[in-house]
DNA sequence: ATCAAGTTTCAGTATTTTTTGAAAACTCGA
DNA sequence: TCGAGTTTTCAAAAAATACTGAAACTTGAT
């Protein structure tokens, strides 16, 4: 295979599976484009190779900026803005998992906080599946939050070789 | 806060969380409703908590009945199917998690493998750039995939305790 | 202060995804 | 075999989401 077909199917597929996560397809494919450009890019080189329009592609590459993925160089002596993303992809999983968990599931924990509180007796069946229920949830995502901060803080190297170690 | 408000705010957060993950809002909702609901309910029990029109009711309860997540129950005497879900939260992780795996994670350390073997020069630095990304991804996609492997077999107990320990 | 290069915004449009509802198909007792 | 009760399908409609392009804005050199 030929580097330019790869490419073109490393994006296509990148920007398939990010819509199974809740991202939009044109956000991950200007991640996947710049994860294999080794130089960085400006807004009409992306515009270009991906065939986007100037507002899409500012739009994403925003979007991008904010999850951390992705940031603005500035070439000396150059009027344009450059833009380049990280390209080591622990360090990329690792942003993607604390911005995920910040947005998501901490305000989850909260909610589910306030509803195993609620007014009722135990007794009654419908009152206590929705307890237990709930508390079941709060405890697994309890304990996948703390998982996931020590994930957050952890090595690359350390990470893999603890979980060999540990998981046989 | 009283029963029916809090059963209301789960089933519509949960909706919210699943749209974040790929998932139809319909769908987290009819699975959120069977969670907390202490016996099975018919497609019209479904359809009229949740207001949903009986086509989408049938197709969401068929995927989720897919995803291993609700399960068929015949009750004797009775003509109607109802429907049940699974409320041991480890285990619905689990399968999710299995499913998932299996969909997306596979297909792309397969894709990964195909891209990694692209003709070239690796002196040429769009060569190099691209296998080096993509040999990053897949290394971390390995070990992601293994390390899934041993939670899917994993009890909660057991998987917790593990964590508890090796994390801190 | 002006101008040109570059960036951002956003109303309108296009696309994709989800939902509806009615018809078809199925199921089973009489 | 019939038919009432029930489930499934799917074309069309609605809703949600993403994209475009042109105007507004910003920046910095002269």
């Amino acid at each position: 295979m030929k580097l330019i077909e790869a490419r073109q199917q490393f994006i296509s597929s990148w920007g398939a599976f990010g819509t199974h996560w809740g991202i939009n397809r044109t956000m991950a494919q200007i991640h996947a484009l710049l994860l294999i450009s080794p130089d960085p890019l400006t807004q009409d080189d992306i515009m270009e190779q991906l065939n986007i329009s100037r507002g899409n592609t500012n739009m994403n590459i925003r979007e991008l900026i904010n999850w951390g993925l992705v940031e603005r160089v500035l070439l000396s002596g150059e009027r344009k803005e450059y833009f380049t993303a990280e390209k080591d992809i622990w360090k990329v999983v690792k942003r993607i998992v604390k911005e995920r968990k910040k947005r998501e599931l901490e305000p989850m924990l909260q909610l589910l906080d306030k509803l195993e509180a609620v007014e009722g007796d135990k007794r009654d069946k419908n009152v206590k599946t929705f307890v237990d229920t709930v508390s079941g949830i709060k405890k697994l995502g309890r304990q996948a939050d703390k998982t996931l901060d020590i994930m957050i803080k952890a090595e690359e190297s350390w990470f893999i070789g603890s979980l060999m170690k540990i998981f046989k």
